[in-house]
DNA sequence: CTAATTTAAGGTTAATTTTACATTTTAATT
DNA sequence: AATTAAAATGTAAAATTAACCTTAAATTAG
């Protein structure tokens, strides 16, 4: 490792896959890119990573600029290294998943961007790059991680009924849940508030709003406690 | 985007955290760095992505020149990328974990590399750059998922005890299991083959010899059968 | 204002899975 | 022949999961 300086000429990217819940379907933040490569495509949103910036960092900065959103928690789901994936040069890019309540979905457009749009993940088409590979890596992702941690109330409004979560859960598992096991496993992990409020100007029997307890859970986790759907 | 050179300027590396199975005891593989930077210091196998080479073929490459080892399978876990974290310059890192049998123990010292050993993992000190962070998630997915995928049966040889394979979940996770109960589990799933065969020179009364059967347990795998310890 | 519609809410039983636990067997060694 | 060391094994209680249906509360339509 002598001379170096051959490697130093790659450059690196962030992708983001920013998952909403709306009228009862998971849906993807898309945009239409105003530049080449791939100018007029459907991509994810993403960027080349300043050289003087941090990766985790670089991901909410480039979700921020491209969609107007901010204070997202990303997670990192994996790297994609092939040697041909961009047009421009060696480009590897790291791909983030981000979980949005329902108040963050008018998106904007921005620079750069020609159209931003929310789209139910099974009607996503062609994208760019290699971003359908990507995307079914960070949905895979957000199967697993929906089972295993309580997640799920970040895609939903602070107040919510159980109706709703359950709907949540069906929509990203695929499957559909017994509605009385479901209540009581949600409610015996005693993570909900119950807020004494109920919905409004719904034309039938109107549900009970829940909030999720954050504290609460930190602190049964921290006893060994297991969140499992 | 219109001039795209500047971000052309990083450099891209892989490091390998290569777990094994050995006295009763995880450990890991290290070597003792024969150059700069951090010449003399023990540290995960890695080193830098050439320009045209694919991110998970080079954590192949790069195993196997610096330690000898070859035709191992290798888990990516995650990328970092700190802008401060490599002294010569930007280069972020894909960390990636690997499960060794122990046929494949005698590593050797090759160039580049003064020595090379296998430590227990609680027995690890200081690393080079943040190395001892990239073992940390290592370690904290491999712990998670040996309890959901039958990959422990890859830290042992082809045939193996039921008490090996107890006390290899046992030094991963740091609990101790019951013997019966886990007997049944596993052999309950009936991915293990029995041999016919026992144990021999040993002082007290030999064990059965298992094998894991994998082309059973993909077969099962499809039909929805889910590994759990 | 009555009936129809729509979704919310809630409990019991059977089946399955998990947990806890102790004795006998088989080899080598002394 | 006695000792030592680990292997092998089953059962009962407890906990969890799975299956299943009726009544309640609001709006809307007639």
């Amino acid at each position: 490792m002598s001379d170096v300086s051959s490697f130093f000429k790659m450059a690196f990217s962030v992708d983001c896959v920013i998952f909403g819940f709306d009228e009862g379907k998971i849906k993807i933040l898309i945009i239409k890119r105003g530049e080449d490569p791939f100018k007029g495509f459907w991509a994810l949103p993403g960027n080349l990573v300043y050289l003087d910036e941090d990766l985790n960092l670089s991901a909410k900065r480039v979700l921020h600029e491209l969609t107007g959103l901010q204070n997202v928690p990303m997670q990192q789901v994996s790297t994609f290294g092939t040697i041909d994936r961009h047009p421009l040069g060696r480009v590897i890019t790291t791909a983030y998943y981000a979980l949005v309540k329902p108040a963050a979905l008018h998106a904007y457009a921005s620079s750069h961007v020609e159209q931003i749009a929310w789209l139910p993940i099974d009607e996503v088409e062609e994208l760019a790059f290699d971003h359908n590979i990507i995307l079914e890596s960070c949905l895979s992702k957000l199967r697993s991680a929906i089972k295993n941690r309580p997640i799920g109330f970040d895609l939903l409004p602070k107040q919510f009924t159980l109706s709703a979560l359950q709907k949540l859960y069906e929509a990203i598992l695929g499957t559909s849940l017994d509605k009385r096991n479901f209540r009581k496993k949600i409610l015996s992990m005693e993570i909900l508030e119950d807020k004494g409020v109920t919905q409004e100007g719904v034309a039938h029997r109107p549900a009970k709003l829940f909030q999720f307890d954050a504290e609460k859970y930190k602190a049964i986790a921290e006893d060994g406690f297991l969140f499992q759907i």
